[in-house]
DNA sequence: ACAAAATGTTCGGCTAACCGTACAATAATT
DNA sequence: AATTATTGTACGGTTAGCCGAACATTTTGT
C-alpha cells in the first residue's frame, strides 16, 4: 500500500512543478540549473527532487537527459499556477496589497488551500477581476 | 549570529503554542498529553517541541516540572489565533465555507500569510463579520 | 577536435519533525 | 503507604529537504 494514486506531493516538489511549467513556457528545453535559479536551491538539491517526480511520473526524466512534464505532471503544475493566480489576484486586487506582498503570499497560501475553498474563492474573485 | 530576536518560529511550533495556549484558557493546568492529544503527536514529540520552544524562551519548561507560556509566548500563541479566527471568518462568512472547510484551511493558512496580509484581511473582513 | 566552461550527479552530512519503546517520575487508588 | 496507572523523558531510528565538494558529462569556444 503506497500512493492511491500517486496524489500525494509537497508543497517543495509542486514549487519545481510550478518552475518546470514556467521555465517551458519561456524556453525550448528545461534545465536543471534553470530550476536551481529560479528556486534559489543548489543543483544537486533539483537532480533530487526529479528523481522523485520522476518516480511520481509526473517528469521524464533520465540521467544527463531532456526533462520533461508528463501529462499529470503538466496538469499538475497548471493547477498550481492557477491558484497561484486566483490568489494573487485576490491579494492584489480584492486586498489591495502590492505586487511583492501579493506574489510572496500567493506562494505559500497556494500550497495549502482546500480544493473547496480554492473553488469557492474564484467563484468571490471571478466576479472583481 | 543565531537568531535575531528569537522571532524565528515554525508552523509546527506555532501550532504547539496555539494548542498550549487554548488548553491553558480551559483548564488550569497545561499537560503535555493534553498537547499530544490535542495535536495528534506522539508524547516524546510534545517534550521534543516543548525543549525548543523552552530554548526559544516561549515557554516555561522543566523537566517533569509546570508548563506555562512566558510572555512573549503567550503574545505568539494570541497572535496566532487571532490569525485563525480572522481566517476562520473569511472562510466561513465570506468564502460560505462550512465550518471544517473553514477551520482546517485557517489551520494552514494562519501560519503562511504576511503581516501586511494579515492586516489587510482584517480590514477587509471587519467590516462584514 | 580539443581545451575550458558549464551543467548534472553522487555522496556524505545537516536539521526539523515525527515515531515507538523502554524507562523514570508523578498521580491516583485502595 | 504501597501498588498501579498515568504521564513525561531519553534514546535510537526514519523521512524530506536542503547543502557543498568532488566527480562525471555535456556544451561551448576557438
Amino acid at each position: 500500500m503506497q500512493e492511491i494514486k500517486g496524489k500525494n506531493i509537497s508543497s517543495s516538489l509542486e514549487d519545481y512543478l510550478e518552475a518546470i511549467y514556467e521555465i517551458y513556457t519561456q524556453k525550448n528545453g528545461v534545465k536543471a540549473i534553470d530550476i536551481s535559479k529560479k528556486l534559489g536551491v543548489g543543483r544537486s538539491s533539483v537532480t533530487e527532487a526529479l528523481k522523485t517526480l520522476a518516480q511520481k511520473h509526473l517528469v521524464n526524466y533520465s540521467r544527463y537527459g531532456v526533462l520533461s512534464l508528463t501529462a499529470a505532471g503538466e496538469e499538475a503544475a497548471k493547477n498550481v499556477i492557477e491558484r497561484h493566480k486566483t490568489l494573487y489576484n485576490f491579494f492584489k486586487n480584492t486586498l489591495n496589497l502590492d505586487e511583492n506582498e501579493a506574489q510572496e503570499n500567493a506562494c505559500r497560501v497556494e500550497h495549502v488551500l482546500s480544493e473547496k475553498a480554492f473553488q469557492a474563492l474564484i467563484n468571490f474573485v471571478g466576479n472583481s477581476s
